[in-house]
DNA sequence: GACTTTTTCGACGTACTGTCGAGAAGCAAC
DNA sequence: GTTGCTTCTCGACAGTACGTCGAAAAAGTC
């Protein structure tokens, strides 16, 4: 299933080391940005030396992968009502974002870290770009549907305008102190993207 | 005014040398990120030894920082216009973006590579909040006074909706392969950020 | 040409990363 | 209970990059 370097399989004492490994990584996350953390420490937490960590993980961004693929799951929950629905569904979106604000509330150094390290590192990159466009397909299907049925004015291309709206979800989320206060904003703002309209048509550029 | 370590004064041949570290960088920013570049580069390319670039410059990141230095000013350049204006002025909003993405364009590599080293760099990180503060509090009067005059719907606190807008710029300029062509887009969406209503007023979070 | 300031650099110490091979520990089967 | 396998461990090594120090060359001044 992931890429590790020497184990076979069995449920055995290295499978406590390996969660000991991921859970260290865990517990210093909630206390210091990605970059700080040395593979000397995430050793130490799993009381092991910094060769045997090797043993069970490729580097340090091979954790942040592990731990990654445990939340991806998360990512997209309670996004389906309102990525399915149509028309300005405040309520379906504050249950999307509400969601997504607590899951950075909660994971945000591990998000933040990986977005930061993703470019210059390909499998964190692979993974931001398959998040993103996930995302964005979805959202773009949806504002198609909504424009073909007259309930939001034309605008930027379907796929660019989703993409404006997870840039700004992510850099919003990432930048603040507690996210879910931001919700109720982000709906605001999200509804505006896709449905505020005011009599100025935009100019091609 | 900058705090170089080692000059006292004098157009001497050093001056000559500490162009050349910032030429250097301008040149290797060109071709790669930031984060690949390192001393021995950087001094290379100005032909002294790695010692001796720390006579000019105290580390990697005051290289960066005097470049920035360099660039700041055109950092606002042309958004008078727009942010001392009133309503929805698509021309001078316009204007102001062209000119942000132009910069964004030149200078990519080098505005990513200090908003990516931000955090865990105290000089960087106060470099990028003072851009932003400067931004938002403009841009946050601004709406304030389209709000007083009636020209903008309520929302979310112009601080907050201001801080959204920088932010949404900031990540899709950064992300985007061609900036300008980006240009008539962010017209739009900010402007339905700004302006858009669509009858469905905000819910308090 | 003595004196000061500017500039240069090699040598050193540090921090972190990743690899290698010897071997200990765990767990069969005989 | 010792042979033989896989799993696991670690010390030693090599590499890269950073930043400091002090000796001394080069440049400038009188």
């Amino acid at each position: 299933m992931s890429t590790l370097p020497g184990r076979r399989r069995g449920p055995s004492k290295g499978d406590r080391r390996e969660q000991a490994i991921l859970e260290t990584a865990r517990v210093l996350l909630a206390r210091k940005p990605l970059a700080d953390i040395t593979i000397d420490e995430l050793a130490a937490g799993a009381e092991i030396s910094r060769s045997s960590f090797y043993f069970y993980f490729d580097s340090k961004i091979a954790v942040v992968v592990a731990l990654l693929h445990g939340i991806t799951g998360e990512l997209g929950r309670d996004a389906g009502p309102w990525l399915d629905g149509t028309g300005p569904d405040a309520g379906a979106l504050r249950q999307a974002l509400t969601s997504l604000a607590v899951l950075w509330r909660d994971q945000g150094r591990l998000l933040a870290g990986a977005l930061a390290a993703a470019p210059g590192c390909p499998p964190l990159a692979q993974w931001r770009d398959g998040m993103r466009a996930a995302h964005v397909d979805r959202l773009a299907a949806r504002i198609e549907r909504d424009r073909a049925a007259g309930l939001a004015p034309d605008g930027p291309a379907p796929r660019v305008l989703a993409g404006l709206i997870d840039d700004l979800r992510t850099a919003a989320l990432a930048g603040a102190s507690d996210p879910e206060e931001l919700v109720g904003d982000l709906v605001t703002v999200e509804l505006r993207m896709l449905y505020g309209d005011f009599g100025v048509s935009h100019s091609a550029g």
